[in-house]
DNA sequence: CGAGTTTGACCTGCGC
DNA sequence: GCGCAGGTCAAACTCG
């Protein structure tokens, strides 16, 4: 199974921001399918022959890389968002940025800001908004990925490192996963997800928020298992989008 | 003085 | 082609 921090992040969704207003709750759940383990998108009754369609459509979603578009000047790099209820703006990741631009966002009270990374060799940007629906909620999208370590975390390795540039979101400074309305926290009748068994899961945990199916599986049976096989060589798409250094198996 | 922020102008892609 | 909105640039400004 992949994590993008650690067991009690595993289901961290990379949910699109509301800027999209045309995306239909299929399309999320595209997103979600697909942000899961390639495990877990066998687990959901995504037939076979959707699933590459799925990915064609969560590249034209979701990094907005038209697919197949002849002439395509710009190819963007992947992106993933974080949905974060904080009542700071720009939360600390552990990287250093640069603002480079604010944009008022059409339909938001709220300014979009940019920034980039302060490392001249790193091309990873990030955009830093606040939920119109939810002011509450702070939406940080990053595009790219680090060629670098962290700075201002000098030990603790790469396990720190990818903490840092997203445990500390959720960890810190108050912030929690947040879900939007139209994504609401699957309602799971495995007996685990009890409020106690919730509550283990430190103050936030989500679980796969892999749309309102039944069939959604829960924080605890993503865990891997003996009996599953673990995810493949490659990643996949979701190597594709999640920098190797955000990612490690468990 | 260097690093970071602000902000208006400009560029680009897309839909009509 | 035009207008709109998102994204980026860069000069001016602020701060330590």
């Amino acid at each position: 199974m992949l994590n993008l921090l650690d067991s009690s992040t595993t289901s961290l969704i990379c949910l699109e921001p509301p800027s999209r207003p045309s995306m239909k709750p299929a399309d999320y759940r595209v997103l979600m399918l697909l942000f899961q383990s390639r495990r877990f998108l066998q687990c959901l009754p995504v037939p076979a022959e959707n699933r590459r369609r799925n990915c064609l459509r969560f590249r034209e979603i979701f990094c907005r890389q038209k697919v197949k578009k002849k002439g395509q000047k710009r190819i963007r790099q992947p992106r993933f968002a974080f949905m974060t209820k904080s009542e700071v703006d720009h939360l600390e990741d552990g990287y250093r940025w640069r603002k480079y631009g604010q944009k008022a966002v059409k339909y938001s009270p709220f300014p979009r800001s940019y920034y980039r990374c302060t490392n001249s060799k790193c091309t990873v940007k990030k955009r830093v908004e606040r939920s119109s629906e939810d002011p509450s909620v702070v939406i940080t999208t990053y595009e790219g990925q680090h060629c670098h370590h962290t700075v201002g975390f000098p030990r603790g390795g790469l396990n720190m490192a990818h903490k840092a540039a997203f445990g500390s979101q959720f960890s810190s400074q108050g912030a929690q996963i947040y879900y939007p309305e139209t994504q609401p926290p699957p309602r799971n009748n495995n007996n685990n997800d009890t409020p106690t068994a919730r509550d283990h899961h430190s103050q936030h945990l989500p679980t796969a928020a892999a749309s309102s199916s039944s069939n959604a599986l829960s924080l605890e049976q993503q865990e891997p298992t003996n009996s599953q096989p673990q995810v493949a060589s490659d990643e996949g798409l979701l190597g594709d989008i999640v920098p190797p250094g955000m990612m490690r198996r468990t």
